[in-house]
DNA sequence: AGCCAGGCTCTCG
DNA sequence: CGAGAGCATGGC
């Protein structure tokens, strides 16, 4: 028997649904998913787990999302409420994007990526450890080839939920991975390398001696990126991937990445190669709003791929 | 077919 | 120390 709640989330304007989730277009139907103007999930509230269906209600500039909830279970009020915190978290909705706007005023090329794309946000991932796997798993890969391995892991690894004879997944927990074993993950497509990462990284957090969440609170990025440098098969990139993705943080970003690069080579060096740090010199222009920056770039680039076909 | 792909660590010299 | 090999698999 399932439950169902339905509730309306506020949102600071400007929001632009379609766009902030439209890269989970190519999403797995049983993870996360954004098709015909709806977007999916699952979502953990302590131990439960529920499907979340978010609809765009309003325009971008009075923005507000209709959100269902359903679950098995039944739904406290408590857990509606982690839901809702939840969802404002994973679309940014709280975050003003005018500063931002007005701080690259000055960037003729990002002015008008603005415009076009105004209600962008970075969607973040519900927790960090989510991010950070996926980062380790993407590194040196491509990406198609990385997705296909995420899917894998997560439906080996996930929690399941059976909801209107449909089966989702949720992300594995960090005590799942911590103690899966080398051989289940190798099967995922991971290579030992990497399994052995992931399981060491999970069993720090399943003790106690990594609180990854913590670092949201965080000012100081380049802190954090030096903590997380230190462990084992983090480098700077993926804990600036991981910033990016999961921290709702603005001012970092993965600038040795390989896309990263190709994106500002074609808004800013007419597609000539750059290095890393060609890319970092030129996203200090934007200050604290390199983050968004480059976001807004990459996404621009994608649309301009899809408009070729 | 073979080579490359949003890195990182370990091993040599 | 710095350079270089090795890793996984899907797509071109």
């Amino acid at each position: 028997m399932t439950k169902a709640q339905k509730f309306v989330i506020e949102c600071i304007p400007h929001f632009n649904f379609e766009l902030s989730v439209g890269l989970f277009s190519g999403g797995d139907r049983q993870i996360r998913k954004y098709e015909k103007g709806k977007f999916w999930q699952i979502i953990r509230t302590d131990g439960q787990l529920a499907l979340i269906t978010l609809k765009p209600l309003g325009t971008v500039d009075q923005p507000r999302i209709a959100v269902e909830l359903e679950s098995n279970d039944k739904i406290s009020r408590e857990q509606k409420n982690k839901a809702k915190a939840l969802v404002t978290a994973l679309l940014n909705t709280q975050f003003d994007l005018n500063p931002f706007y007005e701080g690259v005023a000055s960037d003729k090329i990002l002015t008008d990526l603005t415009k076009r794309l105004r209600g962008l946000r970075i969607p973040s991932t519900p927790t960090v450890f989510e991010a950070l796997v996926d980062s380790i798993i993407e590194q040196q890969i491509s990406l198609d080839v990385a997705h296909v391995l995420e899917t894998n892991l997560i439906k080996a690894f996930g929690d399941s939920l059976n909801l209107n004879q449909e089966v989702y997944y949720a992300y594995p927990t960090p005590k799942k991975l911590a103690s899966a074993n080398i051989k289940k993950l190798r099967g995922c497509g991971l290579s030992t390398r990497k399994a052995e990462y992931i399981i060491e990284i999970s069993k720090m957090i399943a003790r106690g001696n990594l609180d990854l969440e913590n670092y949201k609170d965080y000012d100081d990025a380049q802190g954090i990126i030096e903590e997380l440098d230190k462990i084992t098969g983090i480098g700077v990139w993926t804990a600036e991937l991981t910033i990016m993705r999961a921290m709702n943080k603005n001012d970092v970003i993965p600038a040795d990445d390989l896309g990263l690069r190709r994106v500002i080579a074609h808004f800013y060096c007419n597609d000539k190669r750059i290095t890393g740090e060609e890319a970092r010199r030129i996203a200090e222009e934007w200050g604290k709003w390199k983050g968004l920056a480059c976001f807004y770039l990459m996404v621009a680039e994608a649309m301009e791929e899809i408009n070729k076909r």
